[in-house]
DNA sequence: GATGAATGAGGGTTCATTCAT
DNA sequence: CATGAATGAACCCTCATTCAT
C-alpha cells in the first residue's frame, strides 16, 4: 500500500556465499539507516526491500543492533583498506599521498554516503558501540598521521608539526565538505568536492605573509 | 530494582517563568539525547530525572519530536549569539576574531557538549529537521565567513581565498577537536583543547616552504 | 489554534443560582455528547466553550460520568413533564391526545436532538445507567399507555388492545422518524416530521379491508 | 486480583482461514461493544477473551476504530442477506412476507443482540461512520419497502400508502420490541417477542371503527 | 469560590524477536 | 533453510481528577 513493490525475487536465489549475502544485506541496510533514524528503520521495511523473510535476517545477525554495528565494521574495513593502500605506495611523496588519501576518502564517502554517514555521525552514545567508533576513528586518523610523519621526516612538512592534530583537522575539514557540499559546489548541477583545494589550504595556510596569528592570546577556560 | 534515582525536589517548586522552566527541561533533555540514541531516550526516563509528571512535559512540548527539535533551537540560538558578539567587535582584527570565535565555539561545545553533539551530529535524516539543521549550519559558518571576508578586504588573508570553504573547514577541524579531544590532550587529566593551535595551522599551513601541493592531480570521480 | 475562541465571558458572571448554572452546563454538555462519542468529549473542550475553569466543573458534578448521567435526568424530566401535561388535559379525547403527545415528543426531540439522542441511544451498556434508562423508558411509555387505556375504556380503541405493545411501537416509530427524517421530508429544504401521518397509520392500519394478516403463521424460535 | 479468566486454547490453533478468524474476532468484540461503551472496551480485555496476543489483533484490523466499523459491516451484511431472501420468495404474499421479515429481523436481533445494538444505536456521531450507518439503514428499510410496494400493486395494501414512512415505522416498532422486550413478555422466564402481533397492529390499526384520527390538528413547529 | 498547573494511571499502537511449519 | 504468523514488552500520549494559590 505504502511502497510500490520491490525486489520480488530474493537475492538468495542467486548462489551467494554466506558472507556475500551478509554484505548485500548490510549495504541495503546502510541505505536505510542513512536515510532515517535508527528507530525509524524497521526490519519489516528492510526485508521487503531485500525480498527475504523475517526469520532469514536472523541467520545473519543476532539482532537489529548487531546489524547496525556491522554496517560500521564493513564501512570501516573498506575505507581503511583504501587508506592503507595509499599509505603503502612508494611511487609518490607525502603531499601527493595526502591528496590521494583525501580523494579516496571523499570518493568513498560520496560512494557510500549512507555507510559513512552512519560512521561519521553515529554517536558516542551507546557505550559499547562508542569504543569501537573511537578505535575506528583513531585507526583512520592514524593512516594520515603515518603519511604526515613521513613528510616531516623528509623535510617537506614542518618538523615541529603536531601530526595528530593536523591529521584530525584535515579529516574534519574533508568530512565537513563531503557531508555538506558547499552551495557553490553545486554550480553545474553536479556536486564537485573540492578536496584538492582543502588540502592546498592546509599546505599553505591563508595568510598573505607568514604572519603569526593571535600569538598574544592567553590560555582559555 | 529500578533505579530509585530521583530528583528530590522538582524544579517546578521554584518559581520559574514558563520559559525558564522550558529551558531547564531542554537542557536536561539534551543531556540524555547526547548520551543515548533518540529511541533510547524515554520520556519516562526524562521525567524521573526532572522529577515532574508525565503530563507536565506536554505543557512545554507537543511531543517528543518537538522537544528534540527545541534542543537544537536553543543550542543554535546560544552559540550564534556568541559568534555574533565576536563578529561585531571592533577592537580586534580578523585573526584575533577567528581565534576568539574558535575559543567561543570550543568553549561552548565543551560546556554544552550534549546540546552541541545533538546539533553537530543530528542527522540529515528527518526531512523537516534536516532543513533546519542545514540552515543553522549555514548561519554559523556565515559568521566565520564575515570575519574572513573582513580579513581579505584588510589584506590580512589572501584575496583569492574561498571564504566559505575555508570557514567550513576551520569549523570542521574545531568540531573534530572539541568532540574528540586528542589523546595527548588528556595528559594532565585535564582536557585542554588546542583551539589556538588549530587556528594557527590554518593561518600558516604546514609546509616548510610555501610549496604547491599535488597540483598535478587530475579530477576525481 | 484549533477552535476559534469562544465564550470569553463566563456565564458565572451573571448571578445564577446553583441549579441554573448546573442546567446551563448540562445543556451545553449535551450538545457535545450528541455530536461526539463519550470518550471524544473532553472536559477541556467543555470548559473552553463554557468559559469556566477546570475545577469549577467539579463543583457541579463529581465526575464526567455523573455529568453525563445528569444530561439524561434533565432530558427525561423535561420530556416527561410535557407528556404529563398532555395526559392530564381534559379538553381533548384520546386520539387527539395521542397526536398531541406525538407532536410534543417529536418537537422535543427536534429541539433537543442532542439530549434525546443521548437518551434514546444510550445504551444498555453501563449497568447502573442502564437501569435508569430502562426506568425512564417505562415512565415515558407509561404516559402513552395511560392515554391509550383511556381510549379503550371510552370505546375508541379496541378493548383487547395490548396497550403497552402499542405504545412502545408508536414511540419506536416516532423515534425512527424524528431521529432519521425520511428523505422525502426534506423536500422544501425544511425538515417536516410527519408525526400526524404516523399516528394515523397506527389508527387505521394499512390494509384495504380489515383482513387478518399472516394468521396461519406458527410460533417462531 | 485481575480476572484470571482466560480462554485456554486460542481459536487460532484451529485451522481457520483469515476471514473466519476475523469474523470470530468481530463476533467476540461485538459482545463487548454491546455491553460497554466504546471507550470502556479495551483491546486488552478483548485479547484476554480471545486468548490471543495484542499484536495479532492488528493483523486483522488497522486499529480499534476499524474493528468497530467492521462489526457494523458484518452485522449489516448478514441481516440484509436474510431480508433479501424473504423479499425474493415467490411462494408467499406481501403480508406473509412482512411477517417473515419481522421474524427474521427479530430473530437476528435476538441472536446477535450485541451486533444489532451497535448497528441500531450507533451514534450519528462520527461523521464518516455516520454516513455508512445511514446508508445501511436505508438499505434495510428498502427491503421492506419493496414488499410493501408489491402489496400495494397487488391491492392488498392501500394504494396511497407512504411506503417508506410505513416501513420505517414498522422497523422502529420491531426494533423497540426486540431491544427492550416488554415486561409481560418475560412471563414464563422465556422472552417471547410478539413480532406477529406488531405486524398485525400495523395491518389493522387500533380503532374500533375506521375513524379518522386527529384530522383537525394543524401543522406543528 | 474560581482557577489551571500538575499529575499519572491507563490505553492504543508498534515492532523486534521467536518458532512452528 | 526459509518463512511469516504470533507475541508482548515497551513507549508515547491523553485526559480526568486533584489541590495549592
Amino acid at each position: 500500500m505504502k511502497e510500490p513493490f520491490r525486489a520480488p525475487t530474493s537475492f538468495l536465489k542467486q548462489q551467494l556465499s554466506f558472507d556475500e549475502a551478509r554484505n548485500h544485506i548490510i549495504e541495503r541496510a546502510a541505505n536505510l539507516f542513512a536515510e532515517r533514524r535508527y528507530d525509524q528503520v524497521t526490519l519489516d521495511g528492510l526485508i521487503r526491500i531485500l525480498g527475504i523473510g523475517k526469520g532469514t535476517l536472523y541467520r545473519f545477525f543476532t539482532n537489529k543492533e548487531e546489524l547496525y554495528s556491522q554496517i560500521l565494521d564493513l564501512g570501516h574495513e573498506q575505507l581503511l583498506g583504501l587508506l592503507q593502500e595509499v599509505r603503502d605506495r612508494s611511487d609518490i611523496g607525502p603531499v601527493a599521498k595526502l591528496c590521494e588519501m583525501a580523494f579516496s576518502m571523499a570518493h568513498f564517502i560520496r560512494l557510500h554516503l549512507d555507510i559513512y554517514t552512519v560512521m561519521a555521525i553515529e554517536e558516542p552514545k551507546d557505550k559499547c558501540t562508542s569504543e569501537k567508533i573511537l578505535r575506528y576513528r583513531k585507526e583512520r586518523i592514524g593512516m594520515v598521521v603515518c603519511v604526515v610523519e613521513q613528510g616531516c621526516r623528509m623535510g617537506v612538512f614542518r618538523p615541529d608539526l603536531d601530526t595528530w592534530l593536523f591529521s584530525q583537522s584535515l579529516m574534519g575539514a574533508l568530512w565537513a565538505e563531503a557531508l555538506f557540499p558547499a552551495p557553490s559546489d553545486e554550480a553545474g548541477g553536479r556536486i564537485v568536492l573540492r578536496t584538492q583545494e582543502i588540502v592546498a589550504l592546509f599546505m599553505e595556510g591563508i595568510c598573505v605573509s607568514p604572519g603569526v596569528p593571535g600569538g598574544e592570546k592567553g590560555k582559555q577556560e
